[in-house]
DNA sequence: ACCTATAATGTAATAACATAACGATCAGGA
DNA sequence: TCCTGATCGTTATGTTATTACATTATAGGT
């Protein structure tokens, strides 16, 4: 399905500085990127990162304070999300489990729990830094 | 083994606040709290929080900068956990999924991933809350 | 074209969360 | 006692996020 959405001057701006970024980044590292394209405040970051953020083209990392550009960008109707957050370089890799999605969806229902969100952050140290 | 560990005034004193609470805390709200007893600045009671959360007595919950008490005070020794907390009055439930843990810890051996610290957060509106 | 409603934006100020740096104090072991 | 490491007090600063209010762009209906 993959709809196409027309993305505002901002969002647009917020959204192409985190694809080309290697890892995840702070609001406030955007808005110092962008300042010499007009960015002066950082609420002109925020609520460019909301909207991303429901469109499904970009995470928040609950555990860092930060951002990062999807990864499927092809498919934003994933539904549980887990990221694996290399501590060493920074690199984010984003995956889903279906069983583990099970699991939480079960203990949920069980005990009547109304889920809405859930955040699943694993930090450590990846491959390639580990292999160094 | 629930080793009975001596904790220090300020620290005994934070773990105090925390486990009157009802519910997560922010440090500063801590801090609030504590000025009657001579807290002056946020160091102290983020320092207390610090060595509290290594003893396994309190949990951070990194989705709301939040910390609260353990709900298992005699088993400091737990692997993964999971925490359900609700949106609507701030009641925390923590579990723990072995069957998670596994896929998480399957997910990291197979990627290479040295895995150092897993958060998962559930949040939505408890039994209590959506009952009434 | 005109009105209107909604969404997006600009800007300043402030709130909320967290750490750096430095020196003083306390407790236990050689 | 002397040393060492942990804890503590204090000030200042750094970092992340939101409130409040005014303005401007956009899309539809008449
Ligand atoms: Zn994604
Ligand atoms: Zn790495
Ligand atoms: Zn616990
Ligand atoms: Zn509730």
């Amino acid at each position: 399905m993959a709809e196409t959405r027309e993305l505002t001057k901002n969002q647009a701006l917020v959204f192409g500085v985190l694809s080309k970024a290697d890892g995840p980044l702070s609001a406030y590292s955007m808005l110092d990127q962008l300042r010499e394209h007009g960015f002066r405040a950082p609420l002109q970051v925020y609520r460019a990162l909301e909207k991303l953020v429901e469109f499904g083209l970009v995470h928040r990392l609950e555990s860092i304070n930060s951002f990062v550009a999807c990864t499927h960008p092809h498919d934003h109707s994933h539904g549980l999300i887990a990221f694996a957050i290399c501590e060493t370089c920074g690199a984010v890799d984003e995956f889903s489990d279906e069983i583990v999605e099970q699991r939480l969806t079960g203990w949920s229902r069980n005990n009547n729990f109304q889920l809405a969100k859930t955040t699943i952050e694993m930090r450590g140290v990846c491959a390639n830094c580990s292999s160094a």
